[in-house]
DNA sequence: CTACGGTGCCTTTTT
DNA sequence: GGCACCGTAG
């Protein structure tokens, strides 16, 4: 059993913890995925039969990769019959076989929240409400917080606080609308995010013997990520494992980073009251980051109130303090980071894929997007607009949806006039009411033109009855076509790839692109169903795939680029560089977030989370000025650098962007050096037109920095004048080499040499260090 | 019915 | 600076 001998005295506690309940409280960095494969295993080894162990992930990704890793120790075989997943994928899949009950096709369709949304608005509209004082977006936020406290709408109606909460906010008839919207959900056949959840809590309790089922499969369950589970899911988990009691439940309640969506920590602060026989297991020792990384994120958590005690401590070297760096503008601290990142791949040649560039809200990645791109550095960008929700993929799939399921209504409205076909909203809105009439689908409705007097004229009906027949064409052939066939037909039948194709611009052409690449994805798809368990790659299960997948849940290619993401989607990954950028008041703690304790705990757990990625070396970077809503706006640092630490922090650098911007230190723009001035920088309008020159005192702390990577100039090698073209030489890491070509002038001139690894480098003659031996 | 331009809201974060 | 919605003209 040799993988136990991997794992540290604190880690193997909970691998080895036979029956009853347990917690693990993993700080940060600690193996706490590590415990979870370890464990699922070490309980197959012992005996117990993968069918009875259901484990709850945060991504699919991670899903992914934990059953790769249990799959080298017990066998492929074995490992396929886990019931592994997200949440919502794993209840997705209980409610296409139990949902029928609930009065649900199994063909059920997935609402994504744009889905809701349309729907939401469309409701208001019927109703004849006010979209200004119903604001569609305020109004399913508010359903679907309702959804996740498990709040029905008839407990919403019997919930008089509630109901007199709306009408103080001029909202009195939000429970109608609520209602409607779960009543066209239903007809619709479709289940939006929170349903997922809330239908299983309705399935397990309305139907014990459902409940019995799955609580006899489900022998052993395990939950990731427990301080990030909302109410609805907590219930859910509560059920199922009430018979065995053989509950792992794994978190962290520093990193609670989701109440925004209905995460509640008091789930996992009260564990040990839900199981009184319950064991606690505590990983405190931290294996990813420096010293310096772990105490200064150990320095701002502490200022939160609300937590489990627990002390995360490092072994690791001291490393080097966190960088903090401001910059006049956005766009200037685009440029800080790009070049930044680029001194550290020549200087060391590290690859893209060290490093991580983390923001608290997607439109702050435009401005470090346009600098990376600038140096030529590859890029990801994680999350933000996703690929399944371009315009042109969700069309697709929505013809896709509709052939599965008729009734999805928002699908249909999605396609019924594109590419046009003459349908227009007023036919559009006709069969809406028609179809709210008589209980039915716009589809049905649509089918029984003839017997139904609606109004339309002739020539629409007609239209509308070409519709009709091409759908039905479509679903003939999805009984025989694979769904890739099926995808390909669709996408040239409805005139979708002509309507790009004939558009000519580059736009155009990109979205044509878009969509092949979508049906590439199809055939993909299809062809790896074949190695999951029960599984038939039909185009439900396709479409299901779609609509729960997450940005991180695209397989990484393999090709290597510095990664951009939200500080949410960073939650359990890990970069040896690190980049928080905005780090500003308003911004992060987010202008949205400050007006409770609880809030503004979360904004720190959010910040605790991110400066935790790092394992080599965190850089804070803040701006004075920023582009909002395009327009430029004063921005001061977040009050989160002056919670750090001192002693962690490098004290604040100079804005000099590395060699390339070097001129700039004739007229610099320093930043300040003193932090407990940190909050009178702000300039009063935007950016001075000559920024104050340092003064003697700045002079003499500068002088006695550090040469650091921010000040490329004072590191770099003089360039031996014998290094030529041809020219033999070593080099500290690369070993010998041959010198096959020079280029660029001054700081920027390189070398292309080939070593006797058989690699062929380019290397900036400033950074490298280079001998020249012949 | 379509095309186009004006307006307002938006930006927290995601399944 | 961008998207979604609405009103108007053709």
């Amino acid at each position: 059993m040799s993988y136990i001998d991997e794992l540290n005295d604190a880690q193997r506690g909970p691998v080895l913890h036979k029956e009853g309940p347990l917690m693990v409280i993993a700080g940060a960095g600690s193996g706490k995925t590590r415990v979870l494969t370890y464990r699922i295993a070490h309980l197959m080894e012992q005996g117990v039969d993968s069918f009875n162990i259901l484990a709850l992930t945060f991504t699919n990704k991670a899903a992914r990769e934990m059953k790769h890793r249990i799959a080298a120790i017990v066998g492929n075989s074995e490992a396929k019959n886990l019931w592994m997943g997200t949440f919502h994928s794993v209840f997705a899949k209980l409610l296409r076989y139990d949902g029928d009950k609930l009065g649900f096709p199994s063909n059920f369709t997935i609402y994504d929240t744009q889905d809701s949304q349309r729907l939401i608005a469309s409701i208001i509209k019927e109703m004849g409400l006010d979209k200004d004082i119903y604001k569609y977006k305020q109004v399913q936020n508010r359903i679907s917080s309702f959804k996740n406290s498990l709040i029905t709408v008839k407990a919403y109606f019997n919930n008089p606080e509630l109901i007199e909460a709306d009408a103080m906010a001029k909202r009195p008839r939000l429970g109608e609308i609520y209602k409607n919207y779960v009543d066209r959900c239903f007809k619709a056949g479709a289940m939006d995010f929170d349903d997922l959840l809330l239908r299983t809590n309705e399935l397990l309790n309305r139907f014990p013997e459902v409940l019995m089922k799955y609580q006899d499969r489900f022998k052993y369950i395990l939950v990731d990520e427990y301080q990030d589970t909302n109410h609805s899911q907590y219930l859910i988990v509560k059920a199922l494992a009430d018979r065995y009691h053989n509950i792992c439940v794994v978190g962290d309640d520093a990193q609670s980073i989701y109440s925004f969506r209905g995460a509640n920590i008091s789930n996992i602060l009260n564990f040990q009251r839900d199981y009184s026989d319950a064991k606690v297991y505590r990983l405190e020792q931290n294996y990813r980051s420096t010293k310096n990384i772990v105490n200064a994120a150990n320095s701002v958590i502490e200022k939160n109130k609300n937590q489990l005690e627990k002390v995360v401590w490092t072994s690791n070297d001291e490393g080097n303090k966190i960088i903090v760096h401001r910059s006049p503008t956005d766009a200037e601290e685009g440029r800080y980071v790009a070049g930044s990142i680029f001194e550290h791949k020549m200087q060391q040649q590290l690859p893209n894929g060290e490093f991580a560039v983390l923001y608290r809200t997607n439109s702050q990645s435009r401005a470090i997007e346009d600098a990376l791109r600038k140096r030529d550095i590859p890029y990801r960008i994680y999350g933000g607009l996703s690929f399944y929700q371009r315009k042109e993929i969700k069309d697709v799939l929505a013809y896709l949806r509709l052939i599965i399921n008729p009734k999805d209504e928002e699908a249909l409205k999605r396609v019924i006039n594109f590419p046009a076909r003459g349908i227009g909203s007023t036919t559009v809105d006709k069969l809406t009411v028609a179809a709210n009439h008589y209980g039915r689908s716009i589809f049905e409705v649509m089918e029984n033109l003839d017997r139904i007097n609606l109004k339309i004229n002739s020539g629409t009906q007609r239209k509308l009855g070409d519709f009709v027949t091409m759908i039905k064409s479509f679903q003939i052939m999805n009984e025989a076509a694979d769904a890739f066939a099926l995808a390909e037909h669709v996408a040239k039948k409805t005139g979708l790839l002509l309507e790009f194709k004939k558009d000519g611009t580059p736009e155009g052409i990109a979205r044509m692109e878009n969509i092949e690449e979508l049906l590439n994805g199809v055939k993909d798809f299809v062809e790896g169903q074949k190695e999951v368990a029960d599984a038939t790659g039909s185009l439900t299960e396709f479409l299901e795939d779609v609509a729960l997948a997450t940005d991180m849940d695209k397989d990484t290619e393999d090709d290597d680029r510095v990664a951009l993401m939200t500080i949410h989607l960073a939650k359990g990954l890990e970069f040896p560089y690190v980049y928080i950028v905005g780090m500003e008041e308003d911004l992060f703690p987010s202008a949205m977030s400050m007006n409770t304790r609880s809030e503004l705990e979360e904004e720190r757990r959010l910040f605790y989370v991110a400066l935790t990625r790092a394992e080599k070396q965190a850089y804070l970077t803040y701006t004075q000025n920023r582009y909002r809503w395009g327009k430029l706006i004063d921005a001061e640092p977040s009050r989160f650098i002056e919670e750090i630490d001192e002693q962690y922090i490098e004290s604040l650098v100079p804005v000099n962007d590395g060699y390339r911007y070097k001129s700039m230190l004739k007229d610099n723009i320093w930043g300040d050096v003193d932090k407990s001035k940190l909050r009178q920088v702000k300039p009063k309008t935007g950016i001075p037109p000559s920024a104050p020159k340092p003064n003697e005192n700045q002079l003499r702390r500068l002088r006695k920095l550090k040469p650091n990577l921010s000040e490329s100039s004072a590191n770099t090698n003089s360039v031996p004048d014998n290094l030529v073209q041809g020219a033999l030489v070593n080099h500290t890491r690369f070993g010998r080499g041959k010198v096959l070509n020079i280029e660029g002038v001054g700081n920027d001139k390189k070398a292309e040499i080939r070593f006797d690894s058989g690699n062929i480098k380019k290397l900036l003659l400033r950074f490298a260090k280079l001998e020249v031996i012949g």
